[in-house]
RNA sequence: GAGCCCGUAGCCUAGUCUGGAUAAGGCACCAGCCUUCUAAGCUGGGGAUCGUGGGUUCGAAUCCCUCCGGGCUCACCA
């Protein structure tokens, strides 16, 4: 609002066709600031004095304070309590931010493998697809999160295999997915002395495909205990997924497209029948699509997997969330998809994330090196119950209803405000804190506000022009950048930035709290004040709720 | 070998797409602030050749090129 009419007067000034208008860095240059240097060269003077005279000559309304040069630059300065007039109440009426943008987009995540239980990985995964999914809601998007299951393959086999022959037939006495997933550890331990297990396990690959009862039967207990125990770990993270997609449905399909594909000449045939995509034009070389025995790749069920998904959807978009190492298989992918002339081709994106390290070097859960998922949760949640007591007298309940908002919103928090493609060390130790740039940073801003506004009554008529501290102003100002920073957030596919930008909000309040009290303050100063940290509050729960991080009343 | 990604204080990050005013935070370290709305907070301090070298520009952490360091990928694997 206040932008677009600094940009009209500018227009009308310049002559311009485009505004470059800025936010400056500091607030001593005001709201908005207009760089002369491309009208220098135009009309070959100082920018200095072009600022000056563009200064002087616009005549100023009562929606500023003052225009003034500074330099080469022309600042604005908004008339305050307009400005607080305008984004609180704004704030207050809810909904603040949203958009319409009216799509489906169907995001992927976070592909589980069901020989094992979820890993560090697979939280970044479901942290990122959670949120991006939030964020797309909040743009007035239908979003529909589906899962693949990963519940075929020689990795599949090989748990299967330990299983069989050293499992006895006993059923699950732990957690049923980290139940199957000792057999695949096991495996990869007996299979180091005994190299012809690899030989087994392919073997009961093949009774798999050919559909043997006795090795079905086995899958299937097998599978379902896995899954059993994944979506245990969903839930506790607070993650949901619409619809699962399995593999041992859908691997061996595809070939129709293919085979249509070659027909219609967008496919080729390669070496010993097998068929092949030309993608050299593009950089990608050349891959194959069937191999020369008739059967799928993997990249066969990919392609029939999104046509499917359209099917069943009618998505507008679809987003993966998959690691980074999976970058040039997506770019393949949707290089098909758009020879294949899909709708939603042009509207695909990988949302690829950078590794996870341990201090010790890469994940590896072949060789039991790994950061258990639900570990991870579960020591994060006993911290922050320790934290709790440290603290407060509680009752158990209590404690236990703190810790896990506190501990999964350090967690997911974590997780989150990295830029995604980044790789980063995860220190168990030190990566989940709960003090600086930390989920409950933000939280404790929200539970500070609360407690303030517990102790006060609301006030219908409230006079905005009354906050005219510099901290006042310069959160206000922060409240006003909300709806621009989600958006960012959603077009950039970067939930890092809402991490951030609230971040920054909660600085500002902490600031605001250091030097304006709020309950000793005059009254029309004091319900002014309240309204703003409800304000605040409001885009903080917001916020957060993006991130699927929640808030606490107290705590 | 080729393609893609990353390189900002001792450590971790933001800013890079869309170039602008003294490069913004956190951790760690040092010194302070709880009879006053929750100290999971705040104040002050030291600490940066924005990997290197060029180029474009009135202006470069940001755009272009070179090189260096690190990572990922380039299967009739998934």
């Amino acid at each position: 609002m206040f932008k677009k009419e600094v940009e009209k007067i500018l227009k009308k000034y310049t002559k311009l066709k485009e505004i470059p208008l800025e936010i400056p860095s500091s607030s001593e240059f005001g709201e908005y600031a207009f760089p002369c240097f491309i009208l220098s060269k135009k009309l070959k003077k100082d920018p200095k004095k072009i600022a000056e005279d563009l200064a002087a000559k616009i005549k100023k309304t009562n929606l500023f304070e003052k225009i003034e040069s500074n330099g080469p630059y022309v600042n604005f300065f908004i008339n305050k309590s307009k400005l607080n007039d305008f984004i609180i109440k704004n704030i207050l009426k809810g909904g603040y931010g949203n958009k319409k943008e009216g799509k489906t987009i169907l995001v992927e995540s976070p592909g589980p493998n069901t020989n094992k239980p979820l890993h560090l990985g697979h939280l970044r995964n479901m942290a990122l697809g959670l949120s991006i999914s939030n964020i797309f809601r909040k743009m007035g998007n239908t979003v529909v999160n589906v899962d693949i299951v990963n519940d075929r393959g020689i990795h599949i086999s090989k748990s299967m295999l330990a299983y069989q022959k050293f499992g006895r037939g006993r059923k699950p006495n732990k957690k049923s997915d980290h139940f199957v997933g000792d057999f695949y550890v096991m495996y990869n331990e007996k299979v180091k002395k005994n190299k012809s297990l690899e030989d087994e396990a392919k073997g009961l690959l093949i009774k798999w495909e050919n559909k043997d009862k006795e090795v079905r039967a086995l899958w299937k207990k097998m599978s379902d205990w896995a899954l059993k125990g994944i979506y245990q770990t969903y839930k506790e993270f607070g993650f949901n997924i619409d619809k699962a997609y399995r593999e041992s449905e859908y691997y061996e399909k595809g070939k129709k497209i293919i085979l249509s594909g070659l027909k219609k000449g967008i496919f080729k045939e390669g070496e010993g029948g097998s068929i092949i995509v030309d993608l050299e034009k593009k950089g990608l070389g050349k891959k194959v699509l069937l191999r020369s025995d008739g059967t799928s790749v993997y990249i066969t069920q990919d392609l029939y997997l999104a046509k499917k998904r359209y099917d069943d959807f009618k998505m507008d978009k679809l987003v993966y969330v998959v690691a980074s190492e999976q970058i040039y298989h997506f770019n393949v992918l949707f290089e098909i998809l758009k020879m294949l002339k899909y709708k939603f081709a042009e509207n695909c994106y990988h949302l690829a994330y950078g590794m996870i390290y341990l201090p010790e070097g890469k994940m590896k859960s072949r060789e039991g090196v790994i950061v258990d998922a639900d570990n991870i949760i579960k020591d994060t949640i006993e911290l922050a119950k320790k934290e709790i007591k440290k603290r407060f007298k509680l009752s158990k309940k209590e404690v236990e209803k703190r810790a896990k908002i506190i501990g999964l919103g350090a967690l997911k928090f974590f997780l989150l405000k990295y830029d995604s493609f980044k790789d980063f060390v995860f220190n168990p130790k030190e990566a989940i804190s709960f003090e600086g740039e930390t989920g409950p940073y933000v939280q404790y801003v929200y539970a500070r506000i609360k407690a303030i506004l517990r102790k006060s009554k609301k006030s219908s008529k409230v006079d905005y022009g009354v906050l005219t501290h510099p901290r006042e102003i310069d959160l206000v100002k922060l409240l006003g950048k909300y709806p621009d920073v989600i958006w960012q957030a959603s077009e950039q596919y970067k939930p890092n930035l809402v991490a951030h930008y609230l971040l920054r909000l909660g600085k500002s309040f902490n600031l605001f709290y250091e030097s304006c009290p709020v309950l000793k303050a005059d009254k029309k100063v004091k319900d002014a004040r309240l309204n703003l940290i409800l304000a605040v509050s409001y885009v903080i729960k917001d916020g957060l709720g993006l991130l699927g991080v929640g808030v606490l009343e107290r705590m």
